[in-house]
DNA sequence: GGGTATTTGTCCGTATGTATG
DNA sequence: TCATACATACGGACAAATACC
């Protein structure tokens, strides 16, 4: 029985908050150990059931407990499933996953939450889509994408991204390397494209593999320097405004409109917008995409699934301005799509009916749980570390105060079992005294025991 | 996206109701359209859920919209004649099926017969892969296909066509087109690819959509001139040795050979060998693939399951030389798969538990039926057309021995309401003479009785 | 074994109290 | 005093999982 206090100026759900945290904290309450539900609860205690589950709800975000739909809350289990990392791939000709060693704690870049993967509603979608009646799905169609598909994207954009667009804007692709290589196509290859020095490597890898040539453009605080961008001579430029790559920079808004004019100032000009994780924002007011800023028809979005849904589902998307869509039509609309068109059925459905919004939701919790974990571990680091690109995505930028290399960091780290990445692998061009000794912690696949236990661990290696 | 400014006079609710208001009043939302709840809005403004209520009750007050407890707020339906006129026709955009007319009998080349398609096998196999033990299918998987499925296909292309082949050559992805756009990336743009001068159109596009140089090569009865071959100066080499499209040759041993010692001359020379309808021969022992026949390692092979299986099921595959992997590693390997894991795991078992093999045997008699069923009704045009290409594929060739113009021949028949193809769009570079009246019938599609009434219906408009 | 009642998480609109200019 | 914004608390409706008949 929680003892509660009505006249307490601590409001009633935090003191079932607390007790509960405690009991599981005392190891009173065992990992897997089913709470009891939030109406029995509230009946018990006499209060509302909004109560109780506000109480949950706290626990729920700082990864205390689980949510199982129709079945109740769970006490989570503090180290499930470590070390399940992905696959090593039989055989795996060129695994990207580096050897494992006795590495203890990996901060992953890549690393995502996929255990509260709504596994259940994806099967029954699957399920509903394979019907009898539906064997036209098996046929071949829309290049662009299913037309359905295309309007369950346009309208998330628009309504979460404030994105403009019809859905005869939008090419569904599969993933975002495919569709890099298809705006390459479209753009032409006798272009100059200007990216941030750090920036996607693989993006530089594709662009830059098709035969464009490629500027790299420096950054300040706010961004890509919109005054290199135009000495550069690029007529392309690459950016991600909403939090870059790697640097986690989210770009004001009064640079964006700089790129904008800059855009705006020459008849082949274009932004491309990779919006890559701007689902995951836990702090500030949402920035509306670029392009949604962007009366001009300058910027080229491109979004995936990959991290908000999981990296197995192969689907990204493209919103091309109405002007590249004749360029388009011409010299690609012959291409097939290359997303399976049962898959672009399940996903349409899996948006429609209302899981993609609520899966976003519950996963910017529980990421906001991680999130927050990382920089409450990471405090004790502030006094020789600068730490920067934190309230959005699933990666943190740490920068020594007093310059050691970023490979020390990483080997040190290394040395009590802790994976951190260093940032020059983004570097396309050296900065001479710029990205030396800054280091990136992911925190996708990791719980909030594992990222305490990490930065513990870090605490050990770096100070 | 509502954006919003914390610093404007404008109290923050009023921002929100004046924005909704707004696209009320345009008619970009709809009478009884659901408005995102208070909750999911204020959660996702980042502000609190009650400004979005006073918003809201702004809204509700001035009659905009109305609310339902425990259902949400909805668009008032004051009056339903807002923008009747939307949308243009999902799909319309630029759909590839022609307009229907009163066209009887659609002798199209992409037709398939997906009637026979082991549905409830593909479902139940589908099942199986997503259960619960397996969320691990939605991580991330190799670059180059999943490995078991690479052994299955591998397997298969060995005992079927002869090909030698380790999964670690095998590249697995999505379709034909991103596959020869992957190729292009690993062989170079500063390629001269030679092409029989009838051919697929799309990989022609993809070729010098990427900057190649193509070379048109005529065909004698025996497929690509070999002599030109060396005189073009190319160094790749496309062919279709097994079944040509658009012609339907059948490449004998000797010109193979040709073709063979022509890429064993040269360091840097390679036949890519599009084996896209092998699967259906109705007559006559199969040939080996062309790869099977070369020792050299100068031969990468490409596949896929569109025709096969079906056109939805994007999957395709590259067999590479083993030279030509350490290129692919090095200029490619960071390309993620463009297939769903999860669509190739279904595929692997698909295969691994024999359903492909069966579904082949199957499609084969079928195919060989409608084959049968259109060369017995095309006996009667034999005096005046000569027919070639039969005996394997899903179409044949028609040429009018009195030379009857290609386009004749398409409006004479359909006038008849039978709609046939000419081969003059498969042409890269006009041959003087040649391919001037030849016409392509497409079977896949159509049953042996639609086959009958169309060949009927052809005789009508040609004889 | 197949329908049915119950339980449960989840989402919803609503009401009221409070802090800050 | 009032407008604005936020925090806390309430109970109904719903679909899905589950247990029971």
């Amino acid at each position: 029985m929680i003892p509660l206090d009505g006249r307490s100026p601590q409001p009633l759900y935090e003191q079932i908050y607390q007790y509960i945290k405690d009991e599981i904290r005392s190891g009173k309450r065992r990992a897997g150990e089913r709470l009891p539900s939030t109406r029995m609860l509230a009946n018990h205690l006499k209060i509302s059931r909004c109560t109780t589950q506000m109480a949950y709800e706290q626990l729920l975000s700082e990864g205390y407990i689980e949510s199982v739909p129709c079945k109740g809350y769970f006490i989570a289990g503090i180290e499930e499933l470590v070390g399940l990392d992905q696959e090593p791939a039989p055989g795996a000709v060129f695994s990207r996953e580096e050897e494992k060693e006795d590495c203890q704690v990996d901060f992953s870049l890549r690393g995502l939450d996929l255990e509260r993967f709504p596994f259940n509603t994806w099967r029954k979608i699957t399920k509903n889509t394979l019907v009898d009646d539906n064997k036209e799905m098996f046929a071949a169609g829309d290049p662009q994408g299913e037309y359905g598909l295309r309007e369950a994207v346009g309208n998330y954009l628009h309504s979460a991204r404030g994105v403009h667009v019809r859905p005869e804007q939008i090419v569904i692709g599969a993933g975002s390397e495919y569709l890099w290589l298809l705006l390459a196509q479209i753009l032409g290859r006798n272009r100059c494209i200007a990216m941030e020095n750090t920036t996607y490597r693989q993006a530089f890898r594709v662009f830059s593999g098709v035969g464009m040539r490629v500027e790299p453009i420096s950054m300040d605080a706010n961004g890509m320097s919109a005054l290199e961008l135009e000495k550069s001579g690029a007529d392309i430029a690459y950016v991600m405004p909403a939090h870059q790559f790697p640097t986690g920079i989210v770009m004001p808004v009064k640079r964006r409109q700089e790129l904008l004019a800059w855009a705006g100032a020459g008849q082949e000009r274009y932004l491309i917008e990779d919006d890559y994780d701007s689902e995951f924002r836990y702090k500030g007011k949402p920035i509306p995409s670029l392009q949604g800023m962007d009366p001009a028809g300058k910027v080229i979005y491109i979004g995936t699934f990959s991290k908000s849904i999981a990296p197995a589902i192969r689907v990204g998307y493209l919103v091309l301005p109405e002007k590249l869509l004749a360029v388009y039509r011409e010299k690609a609309g012959f291409y097939a799509s290359t997303v399976s068109r049962i898959d672009q059925n399940i996903l349409y459905q899996f948006m429609v009916q209302g899981h993609y919004e609520r899966h976003l939701n519950r996963m910017r919790a529980i990421y906001k749980a991680k999130h927050d974990a990382l920089l409450e571990g990471l405090k004790s680091l502030e006094s020789q570390f600068e730490i920067r690109g934190e309230n959005a995505g699933l990666h943190v930028v740490l920068t020594h105060k007093g310059g050691r290399a970023e490979e020390e960091l990483v080997e040190q780290a290394k040395r009590m079992g802790v994976r951190v990445y260093g940032i020059s692998r983004s570097l396309i061009r050296p900065e001479p005294g710029r990205f030396t000794s800054t280091v990136l912690l992911g925190y996708g696949r990791l719980s909030p025991d594992e990222i305490r236990k990490g930065t513990k661990l870090l605490e050990q290696a770096w100070l």
